[in-house]
DNA sequence: CCACAGCTGGAACGTCTGTTCTGGTACTAT
DNA sequence: ATAGTACCAGAACAGACGTTCCAGCTGTGG
């Protein structure tokens, strides 16, 4: 089997170009057309040695029954998990939206769109996003408009930034936790704010931050 | 005009199914098999519907020329973009991988998977990204070990953080940039750091900071 | 020279497919 | 009752479309 002809490259390039054009794959007269070739046929032969390579998936009998496939294809949304965007996370203010009991991605009126290596193994209902409000956060390194992308968890261990729901004020903050005996330390993380107390029983831990993102 | 009957909420549904399976649309004959529906013309009646009330869009006389619109499409934040990770930016030491140009995705060794949102509206072939040494940009709450995102560039405005290349010590720091007359002043983002100047003619632009990323 | 494989041109066939026409039902407002 | 609107059923038409057949053109190896 020779290489990909001159020819065949056309039509694997008119197939891309098409398909981003219209959403929906060529027919064998558009090809033909769109590549100046002169008769069906060599489209059809041509695109039988394009399946024949396995660059292209076709569908006998069926209009427009053309796929591509592997390196050709536009890479899918089985790499992107999205969560959804369920509030604003601000610095000890009245929580916005405390729910982030199993919210669905798809009636989220907001969602992010994260790839899978910034949820790492973890499973996408455990995953939320967070858009901070606030500059408690700065000295580790979150400003404010930053997204922090959280994993549901009850409990962390020392030092890890956590969403941690205080009951007693019914609002939610992110800070460093800090289990000290019986009660627990928030430590904002700006040198310019001090740490809060808290009664252990008196404080719910919601989720971890697993990533924080920025855009400039 | 009523809300979507829930014979259109079928055929959007069947829609997004056909989509996702074939990756090419139905014909109308298809969507009054799946969703039994006794008559091609009903059919059409619906699409027109749907069309009218700019759920999809439909192209006249081509055979499954129908595309799902708007809300109801795969957002364009689903797919994924490979960047090249084309090395470690440190605060002023030696650089590692200067050649920034042109790199393509599929040799680079290492590779970050971005969703579209991440790097905005820009050109693929403009985007790498960099592994960051050092705690030189503390301050800008970049840290050691996070990943920047970069578009290349050859100039920014003041105060834009940059990878710029000083060209006699030939090496690459990330800085941000202020020009002051005919020289530079590369202000590393961190409080223990004092700011350094160069000619102007003496640093090159290679890129402005698009976004951050940081794995907990 | 011939044989053969890879490829091209042109045309025709039969099915697939979007469109349209006619007629019908159910419901509402006048 | 009448008119109007929204929707459905069935059939038929015309063009779009994938497929196939055949003749011809190239280049290569004997």
């Amino acid at each position: 089997m020779k290489r990909r002809s001159d020819k065949q490259e056309r039509i694997l390039d008119f197939l891309r170009d098409f398909l981003t054009q219209h959403d929906y794959p060529p027919s064998i007269r558009d090809i033909q057309a769109g590549c100046s070739i002169s008769s069906t046929s060599v489209v059809d032969y041509n695109l039988k040695a394009l399946e024949a390579k396995g660059l292209i998936q076709r569908d006998r009998e069926i209009s427009r029954g053309i796929k591509l496939v592997g390196e050709e294809r536009r890479p899918e949304s089985e790499y992107t998990i999205r969560v959804p965007l369920v509030g604003t996370i601000a610095a000890g203010q009245p929580l916005p939206v405390p729910t982030t009991e199993g919210v669905d991605p798809d009636f989220a009126d907001e969602t992010v769109a994260l790839t899978a290596d910034q949820v790492g193994g973890r499973h996408r209902d455990e995953i939320y996003a967070l858009r901070v409000k606030g500059t408690s956060m700065i000295d580790a390194l979150i400003n404010d408009g930053d997204i922090v992308v959280m994993e549901r968890a009850q409990a962390v261990r020392d030092g890890e930034m956590a969403a941690v729901w205080v009951k007693d004020a019914n609002e939610v903050t992110l800070k460093k936790f800090y289990r000290e005996g019986d009660r627990v330390r928030l430590q904002p993380m700006n040198a310019t704010m001090d740490p809060i107390y808290h009664a252990a029983s008196n404080v719910q831990v919601q989720g971890r931050v697993v990533t924080a993102i920025r855009a400039m």
